[in-house]
DNA sequence: AATCTCTATATAGATGGCCTATACTTCTTC
DNA sequence: GAAGAAGTATAGGCCATCTATATAGAGATT
């Protein structure tokens, strides 16, 4: 073995911590980062409680009203009763708040892609072998939402 | 070819994207996300004038003063004076900073540990194996001090 | 060497995102 | 049907960031 997995981990979690400011530094200012999140969240799993939602967001349940509210304002997500159980409000995303993530998708990875451009044949490589692992990695910090929550 | 550098591109982006969330949901909230990354750059850099330091952090200069004020009350960093140029305030790392970066560190290092750990020993492998280009993509995206701007 | 202009940092004031505490409405249970 | 629980909204505060501007020193031109 030529370094330990806590070697391996050590090194992932300065890296992507880097990665992390990179990302947010380039990032543009029209949204929040939270926002952004919140309407991947939502196109992942379609209509969500807003109390939900702010538990998967890792926000409080009144931070995530006064986003759902601005989002709202942008006619990005909607509030849908819940004919189940009024005392709920299910946000949806609209038609324009996918539009609205696919654009800044678009942005992101173009970014990303102007400094993926620069490296080698043999990093490209790694990084797209490695894509799968890191996908299953951002699933689990990021469950796709759980019902019960035993 | 399986699947185009753009695609890769592209997948990198939002997966990375999603990482970031999940880094800065469960991050400790003792110091903002800028001040650890003004000291991870330090350490990198050595001391730098503030000004340049608030541009490699890429906010506006009078936040970056402000976010030293924070961090020289906490011990964290110090200012000095710049002998050839008194206008000059020089930011430098103290080793109650180092220190606190490396405990810093450590705690996130672990968090993705715990990550890390339940992926398939493949996915161990592959992260392993694209550390270097994510480490040169961290770089491209974070250069390590222009003395000139040009 | 007096002054003019540019550069480096600091201060003032505003904005936005997040928080806790709490009020309000609806559901559930006895 | 009354009491407590659950879901959302409102109120008020804190902190990080911004723009505009003030202050101090450097460099150049006379």
């Amino acid at each position: 073995m030529a370094q330990s997995a806590v070697d391996v981990q050590r090194a992932l979690g300065e890296t992507l911590y880097g990665l992390v400011v990179v990302a947010i530094r380039g990032r543009s200012r029209d949204i929040s980062l939270t926002s952004a999140s919140t309407m991947s969240t939502l196109s992942r799993t379609g209509p969500l409680r807003l109390t939900d939602l702010a538990a998967v967001e890792g926000i409080a349940q009144p931070s995530m009203t006064s986003l759902v509210t601005g989002l709202e304002r942008a006619g990005l997500v909607e509030r849908r009763p819940d004919p189940a159980d009024r005392r709920v409000v299910l946000v949806a995303l609209t038609d324009a708040g996918r539009e609205h993530l696919r654009t800044r998708r678009q942005h992101g990875a173009e970014r990303l892609a102007a400094l993926v451009d620069q490296l080698s044949e043999e990093d490209r490589a790694a990084l797209a072998a490695a894509l799968p692992a890191l996908h299953r990695l951002h699933e689990l910090g990021n469950p796709p939402t759980r019902e019960e929550t035993a």
